[in-house]
RNA sequence: GCGCCAGUAGCUCAGUUGGACAGAGCGGCGGCCUUCUAAGCCGCGGGUCGGGGGUUCGAAUCCUCCCUGGCGCGCCA
């Protein structure tokens, strides 16, 4: 629609004696100075040497023309703001947003949590913002297959391995019975900050903890299978807490699946075949295969040590060929876990596969959401990418970067994270050392917290009723806390701040939905997922209120209609926060509507009507954008 | 040394890709619950947009040089 008044811009800029200048639109700062505004007479005005309101008048004249359009006015000093014809206006936006094409499967990669501990805050993020990314891609109608890297041959897993056995004495029936406690993660949560402490101090760790390592690897026992229970135990745990806030996956892909059906081998003879790599010969790196690249410190990046065994970057390359379809291997899977829906998530395995497996891989695009540290990894394996296909390849596998979670000095404090001698920073966030907020702990405190709101408001519910409530409204606090701000941004996680439900939070979008849905009821409006039809005669209906109620109920309007486009930009800009502020602004509208005026007491019908219209309207969009962030909404508040 | 990210109100952060007077939340102060839920609303106070220079009709936004903080740059993962 926009494009349609663009296009006459430009013409009449044409007309003028500006041909192909920028007229792009714009949205004015309030109602009552239009719906679109262009400034394009400002950049016509050096090349006409005219005033830019003269020119703008001009523009304005050519825009009175068509249609679509009201009323045109000039403001400023040279503004063209459009007045569209309302009703109009509205029925063409509930068409919905342009949807690009679908292109093949589109792959987001998120979560990837080492299997060897309790998930922490900074996994949350990871999973808040890679399944947001994921809801608002499905909603633009590509086809999404989400993936959850697990690397279950790792160092991690390893060391978790070598404290079972060293430090606790344990077998693998020892372990198998711990495994199924409910909260095994935790378990191994301390187990890894002891072993980690062990393994500085002794003398015999670093040799211990490569021999555990290559039993990983190479399959000998014990390590493989307490390796194997550990992992399979952890992810089932790591299912579950992701699950609490609504987070699901297709595939879960292990590392030990890519050696044993050697994915590698498949990568490494493309990358030799097409010189991407090479076999040092001299130098420090003399025995190793290389890239030679300008990325690399020293202008070689290792990716075969001189010993043979394959680097971590190695790794990653093959994976990543796997899923842009590049290798001549397949993956085989089976089911891990079923989901109450009757989705499911599988687990790559290199024996035999379930045969209605789906066919994994071979995306189109692939977004790895992975924090910022694994910048310069990404690049190299981007580059390897680009070299055995094109540099257009190179553009199909993306990082979907952010920045970690820190802890604040108040509650790193208050957690006993104090830190030797500090002056008062952020501290970082280390499964290693043991310093972090669990999950599952962060959810279980939201969840009392919003239990304490909803038992004072609502003694009377039924408690089930009053679990589910407290249950949904953590939920919505925890995720609009994981993507209220840009991802590039640091968050330093503070507990109070977390558990606070009031202002931009969570909740506030929460209560903003819970208000609109009871308004509805009681003018027997229905909650629909999808923009309703505007009433007709929708400008002069408009015009019989005053000028401020009208401004106000079509903004909401209008606004409402944008969720689609809003969505769009925020994935454009591969940020979900981008729509967390969206709906934030349309909450902080409808609640100044909300204190403003009535809808079910109000006498007059054409109000009530329109009003009514505006909140149904305003609903519709907030509950899309709502479910695009993965906050539900309660039934009551 | 090189690369990435950040620097905007006391604190935590937005700022629609160069536009209209720089906004929100928290905190502070003052108001609003016989009317659809006060997890809310309204008002007040609070700014050299890290600093200098430049481009432009117009800069928090682009260019350049600095300053500060965080992260990264292994045959570790």
């Amino acid at each position: 629609m926009v494009r349609r008044l663009e296009d006459a811009v430009r013409a009449a800029a044409a007309a003028a004696g500006v041909p192909a200048v920028d007229a792009t639109a714009e949205v004015p700062p309030s109602a009552d100075l239009g719906d679109v505004a262009f400034p394009t007479a400002f950049r016509m005005a050096p090349r006409l040497g005219r005033s830019p309101r003269l020119i703008a008048a001009d523009l304005a004249r050519a825009l009175g023309e068509l249609p679509e359009v009201r009323r045109v006015d000039v403001a400023g000093a040279g503004y063209v703001n459009v007045f569209v014809h309302r009703g109009a206006w509205l029925e063409r936006a509930r068409s919905g947003p342009d949807l690009g094409a679908p292109d093949g499967v589109h792959i987001v990669e998120h979560t990837s949590i080492n299997p060897n501990k309790a998930a922490h805050i900074g996994h949350l993020r990871n999973a808040a913002l890679g399944d947001s990314f994921q809801r608002i891609l499905r909603f633009l109608g590509r086809r999404v297959e989400i993936q959850n890297y697990i690397d279950d041959t790792g160092v991690q897993v390893a060391d978790v391995a070598l404290g079972f056995i060293r430090l606790r004495g344990a077998d693998l029936a020892e372990v198998e019975r711990l495994a199924r406690q409910p909260r095994f993660d935790y378990v191994c949560w301390d187990l890894y900050t002891e072993v980690s402490q062990w393994l500085e101090s002794d003398p015999d760790g670093p040799r211990a903890r490569r021999e555990a390592l290559h039993g990983l690897e190479y399959g000998e026992e014990p390590w493989s299978s307490i390796g194997a229970a550990i992992s399979a135990a952890i992810c089932r745990r790591h299912l579950e807490t992701m699950d609490r806030m609504g987070v699901r996956y297709d595939l879960l892909a292990c590392e030990k699946t890519i050696l044993r059906l050697e994915l590698w081998e498949s990568a490494f003879r493309l990358l030799r075949d097409h010189e991407a790599i090479r076999l040092a010969e001299e130098g420090k790196n003399r025995g190793c295969w290389v890239m030679d690249t300008d990325l690399a410190q020293d202008g070689q990046k290792v990716i075969v040590r001189s010993n043979g065994t394959v680097t971590y970057v190695g790794k990653d390359i093959a994976y990543q060929m796997w899923q842009l379809g590049l290798l001549d291997r397949a993956m085989r899977a089976r089911r891990f876990h079923d989901y109450p829906d009757g989705s499911t998530a599988w687990i790559t395995t290199d024996e035999a596969g379930e045969t209605d497996a789906p066919p994994f891989g071979n995306a189109a695009l692939v977004h790895h959401v992975i924090d910022a540290r694994q910048s310069y990894p990404q690049k190299i394996v981007q580059e390897s990418v680009a070299r055995v296909t094109s540099d257009q390849d190179r553009a199909r596998t993306r990082h979907f970067t952010y920045e970690m979670v820190s802890l604040s000095p108040a509650t790193a404090a208050a957690l006993g994270f104090g830190g030797s001698s500090e002056e008062g920073g952020a501290i970082e966030v280390s499964g290693r050392k043991g310093i972090g907020v669990k999950a599952d702990d962060l959810l279980d405190a939201l969840t009392d917290r919003a239990a304490t709101e909803v038992d004072r408001r609502n003694p009377d519910l039924p408690e089930a009723e009053r679990t589910g409530l407290a249950r949904d409204i953590a939920v919505g606090a925890l995720r609009f806390l994981m993507v209220r701000v840009t991802k590039t941004q640091i968050i330093a996680f503070d507990l109070d701040e977390a558990l606070a439900f009031e202002g931009a939070t969570g909740p506030y979008l929460q209560y903003a939905a819970v208000r609109a849905a009871r308004i509805l009821e009681r003018v027997g409006r229905e909650s629909r997922p999808h923009s309703p039809s505007p009433p007709a005669d929708l400008d002069a209906r408009l015009d019989r209120l005053s000028a401020q109620e009208a401004g106000l109920l079509w903004t909401m309007m209008r606004e409402a209609a944008t969720v689609g486009a809003a969505a769009g930009q925020a994935a454009r800009a591969e940020d979900p926060h981008v729509l967390a502020r969206w709906a934030y602004e349309g909450a902080q509208r409808f609640n100044n509507f909300y204190h403003r005026y009535q809808v079910a007491g109000e006498a007059d019908g054409n109000a009530r009507e329109l009003r009514g219209f505006a909140v149904e309207a305003f609903l519709a969009g907030h509950r899309t954008a709502l479910d695009l962030l993965g906050i539900p909404i309660p039934e009551r508040m």
